[in-house]
DNA sequence: ATGGCAGAACATTTCTGA
């Protein structure tokens, strides 16, 4: 069971490199970030010809995320309870690893700079909403694989220049406390784990030449609960879809299951 | 301090992103 994140920065901008990426590694889950488009316009019919439905919680312009998987999938969810704003920023569902029932969450979590301003205190109170979300969920034992763009800077070794991003929204003190607290809920941060080296990056701007001078940061994460760790066969990044024509910013995180 | 690039839409300019 292959399940893989990644923020393609428009689906529809992005539909060739997705389709040359399924041809190619042939994830049985697909959980897309920053889809930029309505339900109405999402190419299902793409994906379907590959094998794979598509479940979609879209908005017009920005954000959205969608599943995409081989397998149909039941129990979808679009809501946050209590984010009263209600950007496309989430969709879960469940599925079934070696007889477990898993709550797979697909999140595209608020940028929030600048700090200090109306969006960073949007990005905080999301933040809260989703950790009340899941502790419901731990606190129910249920298991949980938590996947997407956080928007997080977990440690100094993720990001290529740690003191330029001291005060912002991807790196404070307060919002990577918000980081350690989901870890707490008793999650595992997949990639770290097996992978304790710096320079492992998940997203490289479009300006500056970030991706020339490997100016990235690790900010597309799995957490997945403890209880899962002896599922994982490997973690990769897949680093070389940032060098195709026409990239994402960010490339695919892929977690191999048994 | 700014803008560098990219995508979408109330589109030849403005907004959002990280």
């Amino acid at each position: 069971m292959k399940i893989s994140t990644w923020n393609v920065n428009s689906v529809r901008a992005r539909i060739e490199n997705i389709k040359k990426y399924i041809k190619d590694s042939s994830p049985d889950i697909i959980l897309l970030q920053e889809i930029k488009t309505e339900e109405k316009n999402y190419p299902f019919d793409d994906f379907k010809k590959l094998g794979y439905e598509s479940y979609v919680n879209g908005q017009k312009s920005y954000n959205g995320v969608s599943i995409i998987s081989k397998k149909k999938l039941k129990n979808i969810n679009i809501s946050l309870p209590g984010d009263t704003i209600k950007q496309s920023r989430l969709i879960s569902t469940e599925i079934k690893i070696k007889n477990k029932i898993i709550d797979l969450i697909n999140i595209y979590v608020p940028n929030g700079n600048p700090v200090d301003t109306e969006k960073y205190y949007y990005k905080i109170n999301w933040l809260n909403l989703l950790i009340k979300f899941l502790k419901k969920k731990i606190d129910n034992e249920n298991q949980i694989i938590i996947t997407g763009d956080f928007n997080i800077l977990p440690e100094d070794i993720d990001v290529h220049a740690p003191e330029k991003y001291v005060n912002d929204a991807l790196f404070r003190i307060e919002i990577r406390k918000k980081y350690r607290e989901i870890i707490n809920l008793g999650l595992i941060d997949v990639f770290r784990h097996f992978n304790k080296k710096e320079g492992n990056y998940t997203f490289w701007d479009y300006t500056q030449g970030s991706w020339q001078k490997d100016n990235g940061l690790r900010i597309d994460h799995m957490l997945i609960s403890n209880s899962l760790i002896e599922l994982v066969k490997k973690i990769e990044i897949k680093k070389k879809i940032r060098s195709q024509d026409k990239p994402s910013d960010h490339v695919p995180l892929e977690c191999t299951f048994t």
